[in-house]
DNA sequence: GATATACACTTGTATGACAACTTAAGGAAA
DNA sequence: TTTCCTTAAGTTGTCATACAAGTGTATATC
């Protein structure tokens, strides 16, 4: 046995995150309530017996989220949850069977929603992206069998590229820009299943899915389309042994 | 005229920001790749022409997004995408009515996933709180009308409530976290909303719709839920003149 | 009482110092 | 030569100090 293999020691983080993060309990739990002003840094550093450059960096991230506006000249005030600017997905543990599979399930969720908008969405410039980049994937699938270790990176961008145009298409950007940030959550878990599938031989049946959504969206048949996004993600779930719920009736 | 009545004047950034604007675009462009080392601060001091601790800031942000891995003693990687951690969504403009109307149609799509999640979650504990959170809606909603000015704070709190149990409801805990990041982003329009009802004696008209989706949802009917939800945030929308198509057919 | 000024306080930025840690180079041992 | 250890240079984490820039308040002045 290896001594120290894999053994992820477990240091002390900086200062200044658990700062941050006393601080944010304080504001989460009201114990600083909305509107009131935060000690100014000296007297936090004497709190928690930091130097100034710590706290700083403490309370420079809670601005950045928005749970503090700071201005030059007076002290730091605690904000409305309006005014709160970043939805965060933090430690994301592929262990939890349970939390993979929610995080599938909300991808279902938003991904249906997209393609749902894609189809009443008067813009067709995507439909037709969307109709190429299904075109080439059918083209060149078959070719790249062979190269099992190392996916052919154009079928792994246009695999990407599918996904991307259906956001796109969706015309919401806000819809947009958190598909495709799910999806980057994920990736490496869309990468680990492209690899399996190769193996497996299965790439002409992820294909087939393709197709149908497209068809189903050029159809747009909206019920059809979501079924045909569910089944997709579903498929790619299975191969992570999760088993999704139908979320339709 | 007021000399300088409403007069925003723009001041320069903080350098810390600004640097982290410029070094967020070098990797969002792919000037830096992933997996690339960044410059040592020294390095980047010289470049910027700023301190260290201006840098510090700047490094510390993308870093805290999952943009750089920071180690002591090597200097910053950028990171795979898969690491991102935060979903930004930046200065909201209420004036810009197209980004207004996306941002409750965003909201439709998730409190309709969360409602027909409810339903189908077998923990039932949250339908009960609904019913009792209504029923208490019920009982004040014509106490405080003649309280034009100062909406009732437990009037406030119960709207509130009925949502945040919808979202608990669902019992996707990602869908939860954002449904209520989604609901303080626009809760000040909802506030102003709530305002608007009181002073038209409207609030009779909400309840219904509220007591319309506990309904749809205590009678395992997805799709009406569905349709509840919607109009109950169309005529929301409605209020601040903005007309949501609907996302069903 | 209203207004202007001065002062204390607070945050933004720069600089220097040292500790903790990583990496690579070079030398010692096999 | 190859392997291992030591060493040194480079890099980030934290602290201390200093001053500029902006805010708020109390005092002085009218």
């Amino acid at each position: 046995m290896i001594i120290g293999k894999n053994a992820e020691l477990i240091r002390a983080p900086k200062l200044s995150e658990q700062v941050a993060k006393l601080l944010m309990d304080e504001i989460m739990t009201g114990s600083i309530k909305v509107g009131e002003k935060l000690p100014s840094e000296t007297e936090l550093c004497s709190r928690f017996d930091v130097s100034r450059t710590s706290i700083r960096e403490a309370t420079g991230r809670l601005e950045y989220d928005g749970f503090l506006e700071i201005k030059r000249g007076s002290r730091a005030v605690v904000t409305h949850p309006a005014q709160r600017k970043a939805f965060r997905i933090e430690k994301f543990s592929s262990i939890d069977a349970s939390e993979f599979a929610q995080i599938y399930q909300f991808r279902v969720i938003i991904e249906c929603a997209a393609v749902a908008l894609m189809i009443k969405n008067p813009d067709k410039k995507w439909l037709k992206k969307l109709r190429i980049c299904v075109d080439k994937m059918g083209e060149i699938y078959e070719e790249n069998v062979k190269d099992i270790d190392h996916p052919a990176s154009a079928e792994i961008a246009l695999n990407l590229e599918f996904h991307h145009l259906i956001a796109e298409g969706s015309g919401n950007k806000f819809l947009r820009d958190f598909m495709l940030f799910l999806n980057d959550k994920i990736s490496n878990m869309l990468l680990q299943d492209f690899r399996k599938l190769m193996k497996l031989g299965a790439l002409k049946k992820v294909h087939e899915e393709h197709v149908a959504i497209y068809q189903a969206i050029a159809a747009e048949d909206i019920i059809s389309a979501k079924q045909c996004v569910f089944n997709h993600i579903y498929h790619a779930a299975g191969r992570h042994d999760i088993e999704l719920e139908d979320i339709f009736d």
